[in-house]
DNA sequence: ATGTCTCCTAAGAGGAGA
C-alpha cells in the first residue's frame, strides 16, 4: 500500500497529471497541497471516475489542500483545532486505520516579512496538534509541503540558500521539534541517492539543471514507521509539459497486522 | 539572473504569492 503527497500549485491546472499519477501508482490516499480553488470548484466528479473519493478544504485563490483516497476517509477534521485561521492549510482523515494528515506549511516569504513570523506561529500550533494526535491515533502519516529543507544536504546550494527562508535556523528547529514528538522522516528511513529534492523553481531551468530543495515530507509515527517497506520522490511528473513545480512524494507499507485497526 | 507560473480583479494589464 502505497500513500503519497503532492503540492499541484492548482488542481484544476493539474488534475490530467493528478489523474494519470492515479492511474498509474494506485495509492491508497494521495494528499495534495495548493489546490488554488474553493471546494465548490473542485473536479469531484473527475477523481470519482477515477476510483477515488476527495475530501476538500478549498479557498479562493490560495492554498487549499485535499485527501484523495479509494476508500473514504473517515472522522474529517479541517484545519488545527483552536487555531483560528483564515488561510486552509490542513486536512485530517483516517483510512486503513491509518490517521492522515495534508498539511500545506507556510512559505514565510523571507526572514523579515509578518509571513515568517506567521509561518512559525503556524509551526507551534500544528506541533501541539501533533502532539495530541500521536496519543489518540497508533499510526499516523502527516504529508505534504513543509516549506522547510530539513538539512543541507537537501538544498542543491547549501552555501547560497544558508540563513535564507526554508533553510533558516529557527526553521530546522521547527521541522526537528516534530520530529522529537516521535515522528519520522520516511524518506530517510532507506538509503536514497544524493541531490534527491521535491521542489526545483519554475525560473533558469531550474529543474534540468536539478537546481532544488527537498521541502515535501512523509512523516510517520514510530509505529507506522514499522511497516514502511519504501520511500522516495517521483520526479516524473516534473518532467511533463506544464508542470507543478514540485514533484509527488511517497512511501509504502507492507499489510497491516491488525486489518481491524 | 526582476528569471516563471497561477491566481485574482475587471475589462487590460498588473499585483500577490510562491
Amino acid at each position: 500500500m502505497k500513500i503519497a503527497a503532492w503540492n499541484v500549485n492548482s488542481i484544476r491546472v493539474r488534475l490530467p497529471h493528478v489523474l494519470a499519477w492515479l492511474a498509474q501508482h494506485q495509492p491508497l490516499v494521495l494528499c495534495l497541497q495548493e489546490l488554488k480553488c474553493e471546494a465548490s470548484a473542485f473536479p469531484f466528479a473527475e477523481i470519482e471516475a477515477a476510483g477515488y473519493y476527495a475530501a476538500v478544504a478549498g479557498q479562493k485563490a490560495y492554498n487549499g489542500v485535499a485527501l484523495i483516497s479509494k476508500e473514504p476517509a473517515l472522522d474529517v477534521v479541517v484545519g488545527i483545532p483552536g487555531f483560528n485561521d483564515e488561510q486552509q492549510r490542513v486536512i485530517a482523515g483516517t483510512c486503513a486505520g491509518v490517521r492522515v494528515i495534508s498539511v500545506y506549511c507556510p512559505n514565510g516569504e523571507s526572514l523579515t516579512s509578518e509571513k515568517y513570523a506567521y509561518k512559525l506561529r503556524w509551526y507551534a500550533a500544528l506541533h501541539d496538534y501533533l502532539k495530541a494526535e500521536l496519543k489518540q491515533h497508533t499510526e499516523l502519516l502527516v504529508a505534504g509541503d513543509y516549506n522547510i529543507a530539513p538539512e543541507d544536504r537537501d538544498v542543491y546550494d547549501p552555501v547560497a540558500w544558508k540563513g535564507e527562508v526554508l533553510c533558516s535556523d529557527a526553521e530546522r528547529a521547527v521541522f526537528s521539534q516534530l520530529l522529537q514528538l516521535g515522528l519520522v522522516d520516511s524518506f530517510r528511513l532507506f538509503a536514497q541517492e544524493d541531490k534527491i529534492y521535491s521542489w526545483w523553481h519554475y525560473r533558469v531551468n531550474a529543474f534540468k539543471r536539478n537546481m532544488g530543495l527537498r521541502i515535501d515530507h512523509l512523516l510517520i509515527s514510530t509505529a507506522l514507521s514499522q511497516r514502511c517497506t519504501a520511500s522516495g520522490v517521483d520526479r516524473a511528473p516534473r518532467a511533463l509539459e506544464r508542470p507543478s513545480d514540485h514533484a509527488p512524494i511517497f512511501a509504502e507499507f507492507s499489510a497491516s497486522s491488525n486489518p481491524n485497526s
